[in-house]
DNA sequence: TGAATAGTGTCTCTTAGACAGTATGGC
DNA sequence: GCCATACTGTCTAAGAGACACTATTCA
């Protein structure tokens, strides 16, 4: 509880705390901007030559500031809560699936960002969900989920901050497996492939990310095959759990969603703690 | 100000926050652990086959928990000031200096960190000081100057801490000019490769070093040469403005230390802000 | 001349990417 | 047969690292 005086005093006070996350799924290109499939639901949703594409589910602000912008979903801190709860209270606000994947993005705390309400000091996270569960998405009053290159006005610095989610997300598909995250346990490797399209936003050449993917040993084969179509069937594989088999297996081993307070490249706190 | 009736109570409240600081500081390596030089002040620092090593300041714990524990400066954060003025207090608090590079590391606020302290939630800091500005170490009461690999007892996480700051500086260095900034404006490219040295914390092949430095462009030579010993004179470089004309300038800017709420990478908030 | 550091040349290995070509399924 | 996708082979270019060698200074 806190007791402000007038508005001199409250510039004084420590400022709120908040935690908010960019939730990144893989959801079918034929979605459209609401969420909803404009193709029949059971069909194969990997066509010919489109990616799939990120969405966002945000929350139209209600209030002042930028009331009826959208904004990143959000909440306050608990006390005896750790920051993953809140991130993933956040989360289940705008969906009820579990999250592949969840890191910590930055902490902003500008006291300009604000823009005339509270100060207000933000731990925002980023969250992946997979294709395969992101069939019901929760479309809610003020919840709607957008294609990442077709964002609406966003309130505050959230544009600034999805981009930054984006380019970290980028980065670490990269030297870490969480594209792994986004798959059953047995896929195709065009279905691995699609993903990382999904997330970086363009086409792959098959051939080599197939010999990248295999160079690592980071993936086997099932020895089954998935046939999908006029063409010839693919192999099935499955992520082998990196023990130092594989060639360049990085020692990168991001914490699971839900574990301490421990980031994700290695690892980190002080009244003063 | 905040009440706090009672323990049950006050674990629903909102934590407090805390910024900290991991200080790097490029030192010579004949510098013992208290901070103090062993050798002339006036000698040449950078001798035969030492490496210059990575120091930090930490201040002794005055109350329990961790009573005569060192831990991260640190302090709290006043509302209508950016998170950044609050690290560069807590930096001040144990060095005259300025910093020639801070970036934020990661915030912790799992309850289960306070070890009997009041619940905090610590933004943390790391900041880069180039060796030759590093000097004038304070050396007061209860602040003391370790090197990196012979650190002492450490107060809550912050050993995990310090790590985890050490990773991404090493990660860092490999894609942004942050070494730019710990050498002074004109420099050898043995100095240059002192600093990588330090931060990597093992020699690297001169030839190779000087290769991969040119080839990316960010350095140019100034024409002029420095004598320092029996042996040939180094050229002097200085630091290209990476406006594009390198071979493969990466395009990361970091921010400057006092910038606003930008993280270094691109870029990032929930009433929910 | 020798010690010590600065700087050059060259070789190998690895990796990413372009891209031609083959394999196998449904229609 | 045709098409579409799965998969293989091969070439090139760029980069990191090992390491032998040359250059230039002072003592």
């Amino acid at each position: 509880m806190r007791i402000s005086a007038n508005v001199s005093e409250r510039a004084k006070e420590p400022p709120n705390i908040g935690v908010s996350v960019v939730i990144l799924a893989l959801g079918p290109s034929d979605m459209d901007a609401h969420g909803s499939l404009s193709a029949p639901a059971g069909a194969d949703a990997s066509v010919n030559d489109t990616i799939p594409t990120l969405r966002i589910p945000l929350v139209r602000r209600i209030r002042q500031p930028f009331l009826g912008d959208w904004a990143l979903p959000g909440g306050d801190l608990q006390g005896g809560r750790s920051l993953e709860y809140a991130a993933e209270k956040a989360l289940r606000s705008t969906t009820s699936l579990h999250p592949q994947y969840l890191e910590q993005l930055y902490t902003f705390g500008d006291p300009s960002r604000s823009h005339g309400g509270l100060p207000m000091v933000s731990i925002v996270y980023w969250a992946l969900i997979g294709e395969t569960e992101a069939k019901d998405f929760r479309e809610a009053q003020n919840v709607r989920w957008f294609p990442v290159n077709q964002l609406p006005p966003l309130a505050f610095d959230h544009k600034d901050i999805i981009e930054y989610a984006l380019t970290r997300v980028r980065n670490k598909i990269e030297y870490s497996d969480i594209a792994t995250r986004l798959v059953g346990s047995e896929f195709t490797l065009s279905q691995l492939r699609n993903v990382y399209e999904a997330i970086y936003g363009r086409k792959l050449d098959a051939p080599n990310f197939r010999r990248r993917m295999l160079s690592t040993g980071m993936v086997e084969p099932t020895g089954e095959k998935l046939a999908r179509g006029a063409h010839r069937p693919a192999c099935l594989y499955r992520y082998v759990a990196h023990t130092g088999t594989g060639k360049s297996a990085k020692s990168t081993k991001p914490a699971k969603p839900g574990s301490r307070d421990i980031p994700t490249i290695p690892t980190q706190r002080t009244a003063q703690q």
